[in-house]
DNA sequence: GCCTATTTTGACAACGTTGTCACAAGAGCA
DNA sequence: TGCTCTTGTGACAACGTTGTCAAAATAGGC
């Protein structure tokens, strides 16, 4: 790799000189420049980035630790968002993947240590309360898609609440009354602000909602979820006074509940209408109709990660907002009107 | 952050002395290293690797340049892969998306440099014929999932052809001999491999395969596709003579066929057999029937693109195996047998 | 031409680490 | 006791960079 010492050797100047010049310094002769920089252009030189870092400077690598959202399809746009974000200033992304192991999470940190990374995002599958963090990081640290109870950094989440409020008001506003969910677990903090958002919703439009059609899409633990909501939506849609839409707890969620449809020979939108959550492309795009659904905003929580990091670095401890990021809700066909 | 000098003066040795004991060398006396380790240990040390990189070592950071697979759900498999090998030694992955923009993929080609990585594994979302590369890193790059015309480096693609038989000859076995096939762009080195695949096995069944059902699944340039998989698959359905399964170019391709078949009041698998690819676990666990498909190494291409670069980082030129990596069948329900 | 002010340049140290080499302490032997 | 041979330890340099400070070169004013 060429140095700067080798630079500065062909062109005849000190090292300082040659530095300046990489650096864009302007107390340079603008011959000396012009000369030094076609030696640095013929010869291909890039700074050392190690060395830098050595001497003092901010290190110019962030760090992304997850359980396994880096390699979730639902979430790879947290990364997608915060490189995004990152590389407009020339920063790069360390990816670790505990996949939930606190042992191996350790490690991670102790490698980003070791790498003295700036700053690190912490992001979780689960919008859930969460214990996070590590003491050399402790002013470096923001949480995607998560919160914790007792650190008091800044997170950012989606707002579930507004996403199942959205859901609702979308059927609605469209004469459907009767209305079926298919839930995720309800351990996930996610779970409950949307059952609370879909039930204000109905509230606010004067209608109550029927708690018998509040019906599991999983069902056991969490990390060993059995999916039922093919066999949940089946009874449903037998009942004699079925629903005319069922709201579910994801997009993979809905694709059972088509699947259902399906299987006892109803037509989506005609038969049931269905309004599914996370918009993950590959489903709601793919299915037909395709598939009316409101967007985990995982890119723009990426993106904004990296913005209230470069704020947050360092900030004084006592500072924690926890930042609800809108879910928006994507019309495609999958619901159909009734008045 | 805590340095080899700081502990040295509170165990009141030489920084060297410290040094070994990090490092785990052997000429310590025990008494020392005890002393010494407990400091360590106290005081939380965690060497800083610019300086062991400037100071001569081989860097622990690899890089994974991409167009898109890091962030696609497809693939981002390789990702875990890569990161899974790669742990076993405390190195760890930078990851750059270049979105197939060539002045990205130069911007981060100079940050591997900068960052004087180890490696590059370059992954495209295509098995395509690629020009790749660059001259800094020309003894240290791995071709994931595409392999370069001109290069020279090693490259381990999916045995695409094999997976075309594989589908084309479970379906023959099952009593099916009038199968559909709808296809991706014709522009991929796979959909011509998996062709091929698919009328190899008819051969050796001792079946003609009827061209006329060769139909595609998208249209449009790479990267701009339109997706006609559902019209496709109707119009192949609503012949007098449809047949009796479909093989489609992959899961998503496949979604649509059972959106179709839904269309036509057609129940899978008993009135239509469906056979995807990629084994997309969020359409291929979640699709009741769940559906039968072949699966994409991707995993096993990144957690071997590791090793074939630890091996072959700084071989001579000349020496450019070309990998093909098995794509096994995944059976799940959505065949019948005929027979 | 001389003096001062400004611009341009370079010598040197330091960042944290490890390789080289040499010195010190202790063991073994005559 | 004096000698060599281990074993354990530390001083120093070097890696590539940039901040500090001073020196050198140039310009400006008389």
């Amino acid at each position: 790799m060429v140095t700067l010492r080798e630079v500065a050797e062909r062109a005849g100047v000190s090292i300082k000189t040659v530095s300046r010049i990489v650096n864009g310094e302007t107390a340079v002769n603008a011959k000396t420049r012009d000369s030094v920089q076609a030696h640095l252009n013929s010869l291909n030189y890039v700074p050392n980035h190690a060395a830098r870092l050595m001497r003092g400077g901010q290190s110019s690598v962030y760090g992304l630790m997850t359980d396994a959202v880096a390699t979730t399809p639902y979430s790879v746009d947290i990364v997608r968002g915060a490189q995004a974000a990152l590389k407009e200033q020339n920063q790069t992304l360390l990816i670790a993947n505990s996949n939930g192991d606190p042992e191996q999470e350790s490690e991670f940190w102790r490698m980003f240590q070791a790498q003295r990374v700036s700053g690190v995002i912490y992001a979780s599958v689960y919008h859930r309360s969460q214990d996070v963090g590590h003491p050399a990081f402790k002013n470096s640290i923001i949480l995607a898609n998560c919160f914790a109870s007792k650190s008091d950094r800044p997170s950012l989440v989606p707002d579930d609440e507004g996403g199942g409020y959205a859901q609702a008001e979308y059927l609605l506003k469209r004469g459907h009354c009767r209305i079926g969910l298919l839930t995720l677990n309800p351990q996930i903090e996610a779970t409950r602000l949307r059952g609370l958002g879909i039930r204000n919703a109905f509230r606010d439009a004067g209608f109550s909602f029927d708690e018998s059609l509040d019906q599991k899409g999983v069902v056991g633990a969490l990390h060993f979820e059995k999916k039922v909501a093919f066999e949940s939506a089946i009874k449903m849609l037998q009942q004699k006074n079925r629903p005319t839409a069922i709201i579910c707890g994801n997009d993979e969620v809905a694709l059972q509940v088509y699947s259902a449809a399906a299987h006892l020979d109803l037509h989506v939108p005609q038969d049931l209408s269905i309004m599914g959550f996370d918009d993950l492309k590959v489903i709601s795009e793919n299915l037909r109709p395709t598939l009316s659904t409101v967007a985990l905003p995982y890119f723009e929580i990426g993106r904004r990660a990296v913005e209230l990091m470069r704020e947050s670095i360092n900030q004084a401890d006592g500072w924690s907002p926890k930042i609800l990021v809108p879910c928006p809700l994507v019309e495609r066909n999958s619901c159909r009107s009734l008045i």
